[in-house]
DNA sequence: ATTTTTATGATATTTTTTTCACATATTATC
DNA sequence: GATAATATGTGAAAAAAATATCATAAAAAT
């Protein structure tokens, strides 16, 4: 298994690839991307080698095969289901990102929240009570979850989620989680990258 | 400057003594800082010493003085303004979320759209025509702005705003952006979140 | 056909980050 | 007051990550 950071590359490289892609481009050489990412051109050889990604000398790589490559890589052949838990300002933002996910095999299947005002089973990505929640889970062997609940509710979400054996989760409170054997867990936490930001411009 | 893998851990740090400091703590080790965080205890200290940040043999640290330290050390003695542009979903979250942000020493002044729906400058915050934006920027010295406008706006945006001498952005679209001589960027991608979260369940 | 050019891919080197190990100081105990 | 216990702080060691170097292959030019 790659590290975190070399598989945030690799995702840097697929987005920046499919942007020269929709401009036409055919092939990249190793510099470009580099450039265009602000890292060594070795270290993205490196990357594409650990990859099993092969160029040809002085032509460069081909951006279709390094993108199938990334897909393959990424295990983007299946479509994986998501949960959204706690459908407020954030949630609901994810929730009707609709477009941007599913073009990247990410499907989000349902949404859960305690407000009745919340709930509709019927719109297009139904939105169920949180008492559901566990049944729902095993019953249709979803994987992942976002959890975008207040912080009150962030710590019995948390074990709900756990008890279900959901494998990964995406949380969006501040309460900070270690991942467990079982569940491995990514942190967002957009008040830490404002506070990043302002240390590094104050210290440039 | 420290790298920003060691401001992540300091930021985490402080997440987690301020929960342990609610819950009526006065001293912690290294070792329960690194539990907690799942790192080890000795980079702990040592992040401790490259931050100025003592404790005392067999007593541990006080919790009260690590976080004054933190504080000073990421500069949240004065506070921040940061405007928003794009008022759609994620930027209305973001908006809303005052008291999270304004109890870190953030404040969100205004935000900045092209719909006159969302155009309200009445509004606690206000949201001004993007029109306002560059002149807005100079008369207020605005240093932060957070950008989550559509992709097609993406360029536009951030050229306005380099050109206005923004020093910091916070960027949502998926246009991935490099920092320039003046400008640090940092970049939010849900996306690229979710992707390697399904990459590290499936290579578990 | 030969030479030149140049980008890859592999290896070596350097840099950065993390961990180890232990002397030292400080508190608690006897 | 002496002794024991133990967590810090630091300098050395190890590990990991990034970069530099260069032989080689393949395309382009002559
Ligand atoms: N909005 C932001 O910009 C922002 C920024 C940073 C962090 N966050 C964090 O993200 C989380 C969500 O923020 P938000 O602004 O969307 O909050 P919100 O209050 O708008 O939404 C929370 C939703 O969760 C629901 N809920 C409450 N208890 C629940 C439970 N037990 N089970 C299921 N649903 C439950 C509520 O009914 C509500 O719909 C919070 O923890 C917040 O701290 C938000
Ligand atoms: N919503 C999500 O969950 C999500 C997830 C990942 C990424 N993103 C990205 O975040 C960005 C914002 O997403 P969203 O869902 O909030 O979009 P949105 O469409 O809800 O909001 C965009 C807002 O920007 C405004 N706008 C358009 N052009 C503008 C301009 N030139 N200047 C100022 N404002 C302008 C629109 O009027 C609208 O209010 C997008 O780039 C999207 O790809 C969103």
């Amino acid at each position: 298994m790659e590290s975190a950071e070399r598989i945030n590359r690799l995702l840097n490289y697929k987005t920046f690839l499919y942007q020269l892609r929709s401009l036409g481009f055919i092939k990249v050489f190793s510099d470009n991307i580099a450039d265009a990412l602000g890292i060594s051109a070795s270290l993205v050889r490196k990357d594409f080698g650990v990859f099993g990604i092969v160029g040809s000398q002085k032509g460069g790589y081909e951006i279709e095969k390094i993108l199938e490559k990334i897909q393959e890589i990424l295990g983007k052949d299946t479509v994986q289901k998501i949960i959204i838990v706690g459908v407020g300002r954030i949630g609901t933002a994810l929730l009707e990102y609709k477009k941007g996910f599913d073009k990247e095999g990410i499907k989000i299947v349902a949404g859960f929240d305690i407000d009745p005002a919340t709930i509709d089973p019927e719109a297009e990505i139904p939105v169920y009570s949180t008492s559901l929640l566990y049944d729902y889970i095993q019953d249709n062997h979803i994987q992942f979850a976002i959890v975008s609940v207040p912080e009150s509710a962030a710590q019995q979400t948390l074990e709900t989620l756990k008890a279900a054996h959901i494998y990964g989760i995406l949380n969006f409170t501040t309460l900070r989680l270690k991942n467990t054997e079982e569940t491995i867990i990514s942190n967002i936490n957009i008040e830490h990258e404002l506070s990043r930001l302002i240390y590094f411009v104050k210290n440039r």
